[in-house]
DNA sequence: ATTTTTATTAATCTAAAGGTTTATTTATAA
DNA sequence: TTATAAATAAACCTTTAGATTAATAAAAAT
């Protein structure tokens, strides 16, 4: 089951340590008859915008159909042009980068996003990621990394370089690790609910009142009072608000998620 | 599958595309005084652990320093041991591998936990690295790639293999997809609240009853109970838990948050 | 300069929420 | 068999929450 070592040579490069596995550079396809792919750059320097088109442009399957100096103009060319990427320089000022990101991934046009950034800051990139750019890379990088990622976000994939992918982990779970401490943890006064309890304050959660519960669980509304009162005294808390609070914050209905989950 | 690209050497593979970037299998020194890497296996298939156990300790700076069938003998040989790595096998029946990982983690003895596992799915790799694990291997890899991984972990770095990453980012954006939409949705409800209102909701999502309010704003609790009716007319809601969800769901802490920040 | 609107304040009244006690039924453990 | 825990419900009472109306001051529009 586990191959030997000793025949790695290439194969230890090639394992791992990446997002994209397959080097798609080297099986560009110019002859049949592939519609070239259409860009979109958008940066508020205008020379460093005509410096990435000429760069682009050198690669015969790109096309940089348009560039914007500003996130506005940027939003109408994307919707007019339907481009497969945008390159979005998220320095920019009046509006800011990442905010752009969001609005263009809600025009929903399939325009694959891709930041472009000098700042290799872990929160920056975190949160590109979270709003659905499919790559960030540093102005700093070679041309080529530019070029390669493209491709790669073209074949579907995602493209982070390694030390941002290190960057982006390192913060992704240090995100997590405080969640995992409350929703994990084993000192959660939710345990000692009872089945019905956790129904009534699963539907509590849900915004509805004592009445509204109890017909839901067909059950009288007094009775639903009285679970009420049970989950107070077992929470700490002294009203229905809080209950709430309280189930939220410790991760109640992810708990319930995974319940039906596994 | 990924080390084809006969070509791959370096070039590509060396360009980035991952998590990790240097092939530090080529750099290994085992001239100097290195001490060994202390590793624990935990896998509930006996065969399978004197299998793994075999393949590690053919890596001269590695040493296997205990194995175990189950996770309560893992946890106590950890804290014992202190190991480097714990490679954890997160098929295990009885107790779930994932919530293995969590309590190492809460040892907080420095172990860093490599994942084994035969499934490759996205939901699993997820929570993995949610809960901490620095690492993620599938059964059927190549054994070089499990000597690899353990390197690069120990060199501190997050592992995950190409498409595994994919996986894991997919699964990520989507995620967060639902969570931007409402969070950094500009249509939201939350706009048309004045500032004391705004500061009314703040008290009450952080617990607070009316009068506890008024107390803290130094107001009538009668007129809490007014700003609270036209947050109600504003959010479109009939109660104070629901506002209170409202504002939850709608970003409203981290608008807050994100004010003071910016 | 004046109306108009908006934000903040507040009192009154009704409905709902919350506290306490007691009681019945059912399943489960000792 | 007898405790024990869970779910159900009612009666009683107190407090809080929610709806309605209205006064005041400041800002905005005319």
């Amino acid at each position: 089951m586990w191959m030997s070592k000793k025949n790695c040579a290439c194969n230890m490069n090639s394992v791992g340590h990446g997002i994209t596995g397959s080097a798609s550079v080297y099986m560009r396809r110019e002859t049949e008859f592939t519609k070239k792919v259409k860009v979109i750059l958008v940066d508020d320097n205008y020379d460093h915008l005509m410096g990435i088109r000429e760069l682009i442009n050198l690669e015969t399957n790109f096309d940089v159909i348009a560039t914007a100096t500003n996130v506005n103009l940027a939003i109408n060319l994307i919707k007019r042009y339907q481009p497969d990427i945008v390159l979005m320089d998220i320095n920019m000022p009046e509006k800011d980068g990442l905010t752009a990101i969001s609005e263009i991934e809600k025009l929903e046009t399939g325009a694959k996003v891709i930041a472009l950034t000098g700042y290799d800051d872990s929160d920056l990139i975190f949160r590109a990621m979270k709003i659905g750019a499919k790559g960030y890379i540093l102005k700093t990088m070679a041309s080529a990394q530019l070029i390669y990622a493209i491709e790669e976000v073209m074949q579907g994939k995602i493209y982070l370089p390694s030390g941002l992918s290190s960057r982006f982990f390192e913060y992704f779970q240090k995100t997590f690790k405080e969640e995992n401490k409350t929703a994990n943890a084993s000192e959660t006064l939710l345990q000692y609910l009872t089945q019905r309890e956790e129904e009534v304050l699963e539907l509590l959660t849900l915004g509805y009142n004592y009445k509204e519960v109890a017909n839901k669980l067909f059950i009288s509304d007094t009775t639903v009072k009285t679970h009420v009162n049970n989950i107070f005294q077992k929470l700490q808390v002294s009203d229905r608000t809080q209950a709430v609070l309280y189930a939220i914050n410790n991760g109640f209905m992810n708990r319930k998620k995974l319940k039906i989950a596994i």
